[in-house]
DNA sequence: GATGGTTTGTTCTCTAGAAGGACAATATTG
DNA sequence: CAATATTGTCCTTCTAGAGAACAAACCATC
């Protein structure tokens, strides 16, 4: 019998088990710590023999560590387990049309340092030397810090994982450019470059830790594009070119204004920052490129007017807002997530446009239920791009030294 | 520490090793049959006396038996074996708003009798009644078939899963009607509820198997409306209420024609059958009810008319092709599947249109690649609704016995 | 301060199950 | 018949969870 069955089958293996609560083990720890081996047992189910073993195991592999002894009311007191993101950090980068943003998190993508900025350049050999002069400068400011495991970068555009190159960036105007390697080549750190959409997504899923996360969710960032991140099982679907969750680019109206990207009436033709401001300026959309008096203006700075009594201003916002919810219609259509979260700037606007949106949504989506489906906003403060930048290398970072 | 994580976490115990390769052994039998032991031991890449365990396990809990002896050039000869679809069997309904099919077939899909129709009664406690009625009748003729495992029903709308209730079909005019359990007490068999899209993705994940088949694919059946069923990493994307995949209702133009579903501009109000018809009468896609002219004709007379020469009749297909394309670019950017399977009646002009199609869903993808995704027409002589109806119990029922 | 109850973390045996190899049974070829 | 090849079974070894026993640590109470 000659089976022309090429792939190999994966199957469980005598160390599958093992593997399998290892890394159940080191996610609840990074979620739940400071925890003790007794917890942990019995947030697994298991038996706190078990669990001695697999900690005992990733304390010698230096994934985490013991720290002090805890409080209980009863009884021998526990030996907290911590993740060890000491002498460790990672470089987040967010690069945006106008400025790229820079911060530095430790392993479990806390803030180590205020952010800093920088003019975005858009030629791609004099924007990676410049980055690449202020992430240098970063590490030699912050050798306390230990060592750095690696930098994340997001971009406002499609990444092909496998090389790190940008397929295709509009607003940045790149096309086809290598980005990973050369930051990689002159910084000697793993780097990492992600769709902003996809990053912030994977930031979601891992801060809030496997078992506490919504297994099915979207991920909307509404900015000078649109980027979406879909999250199925826990896992972030990324397609078979990495390209999947372009949302931004299904039509709201195949003859509307033309997009970025070459097609019309895509949703993020409608509902970009550029969109809300040209609307103000009484711009059709159709015009392109926008005229400089529309990048006068942020879209902070329309909402500030909205709530000053620009009455102008809140037409803009709501005519977004409107735009938006319908755009959220053919998501929730499409993906039926138990949870979508929308970031970017417009978000600071949430009180005066939820109405609004949530209307949109609800005249597309197709049962009451789903038109229902609940929204959280996360602020800009949060910096859900550079903390999804932080994740790109802080999650790869975290179970790679298990593989012993 | 009262820690407050409700959920318990799926650890693996020492069970899980052999369940998972339980699991990889009889879906390798099933896709690979007749296949010997050693055979199984080499796709799975493990040994020999692991593989005897797991198939004499199977064998003693009645899914799978030993058959003859098989050739070999050299050596002892293989003993085959079977996954045991004997003396059980599967009835697939396939319920359209003008006609029901049915069908009976074994336990891995194979039709075991003709395809029977009859009228669908649009009355709900009507419709139920006759089914049942044809269902018995199939079951007195087939006794010879052995035990039936229960009864698949596919329907053009949404099913709650839980529940088995049709949440919306609206080319049935049927909205929370109670499917499953009327249906299922009356015979007292298992019956499985779901909509036609899932259930044809579900038939190619289960007919091609774990290995072979591409684990990110969207299935599209076209006809009266547009079902669609996504699979990414071998898994039905259900969602939160299992209504993903309803890209049918992704509009190409919000401002476009009315839907069924009381939205405008719906993909499926470009591309159903009877949108085709209407564009071949000449009439406003936007006029509901459509006239009983639209309904004198079906879409294989339309094709047959094009074929003979009827130039309206083409111009009619070719317009609902570009549709078709526009919408499969919405599918490609959201979901960047490696596959696209489209089914329904239109695909019998494939030649006719496929290059129209193509076009469309280029003009709409992000990248050339993803314009350039491969798509696999299924025929309607394969039956693919109530394929995917039997798939609905076949592949349930499947491993059932093996929790023992 | 001794005693008893409680909780934590370790250590022991038991059992499931893969890894590896030996081996009998069965076949083909010289 | 001897040599070789292949299949399926059986036996030993090793990994790792299940279960339980137990020492250590801690608190409250007599």
């Amino acid at each position: 019998m000659q089976h022309k069955s090429t792939h190999r089958v994966h199957t469980a293996t005598r160390g599958t088990t093992r593997e399998i609560n290892r890394r159940i083990a080191l996610d609840l720890i990074r979620t739940n710590q400071p925890i003790s081996r007794a917890d942990l047992a019995r947030l697994m189910g298991t038996r706190r023999g078990a669990v001695s073993l697999l900690v005992n195991q990733l304390i010698r592999n230096g994934a985490i560590f013991e720290g002090a002894t805890g409080e209980a009311k009863r009884g021998r007191k526990p030996t907290f387990l911590y993740v060890d993101s000491r002498n460790r950090f990672v470089v987040a980068v967010d690069i945006r049309p106008t400025r790229t943003f820079v911060m530095v998190t430790d392993l479990v993508g806390r803030q180590l340092a205020s952010v800093t900025s920088f003019p975005t350049e858009r030629e791609p050999k004099r924007f990676v030397a410049g980055l690449v002069k202020r992430v240098k400068s970063i590490l030699s400011e912050h050798k306390d810090l230990g060592r750095c495991q690696g930098v994340g970068v997001v971009v406002p555009g499609m990444v092909e994982s496998e090389t790190g190159r940008v397929l295709l960036a509009p607003n940045l105007g790149w096309s086809d450019i290598r980005l990973r390697d050369p930051i990689a080549a002159a910084l000697g750190l793993p780097v990492q470059i992600e769709n902003s959409g996809k990053a912030c997504a994977l930031a979601q899923v891992w801060s809030a830790g496997g078992a506490k996360a919504p297994g099915n969710f979207v991920y909307i960032t509404v900015s000078d594009g649109v980027g979406v991140g879909i999250v199925i099982g826990g896992e972030l679907v990324r397609g078979h070119h990495n390209i999947a969750g372009e949302f931004g680019h299904v039509p709201l109206n195949i003859d509307g204004p033309r997009c970025g990207c070459g097609a019309t009436g895509c949703w993020e033709a409608y509902v970009s920052n550029l969109a809300t401001l040209s609307r103000y300026f009484g711009r059709d959309l159709r015009e392109r490129p926008f005229s400089a008096d529309v990048a006068s203006l942020t879209v902070d700075d329309l909402i500030a007017r909205a709530r000053g009594g620009d009455a102008r201003a809140l037409a803009a916002l709501l005519s977004t807002a409107r735009y938006l919810g319908l755009g959220l219609g053919s998501v929730v259509n499409a993906v039926d997530p138990s949870l979508l979260y929308i970031g970017g700037e417009i978000t600071t606007a949430w009180d005066l446009i939820e109405a609004t949106v949530r209307a949109g949504l609800a005249e597309r989506a197709l049962t009451s239920s789903a038109g229902a489906t609940p929204i959280t906003i996360v602020p800009s403060e949060q910096y859900p791009r550079l903390r999804g930048a932080a994740a790109l290398i802080a999650a790869s970072s975290f179970g790679a030294g298990l593989v012993a």
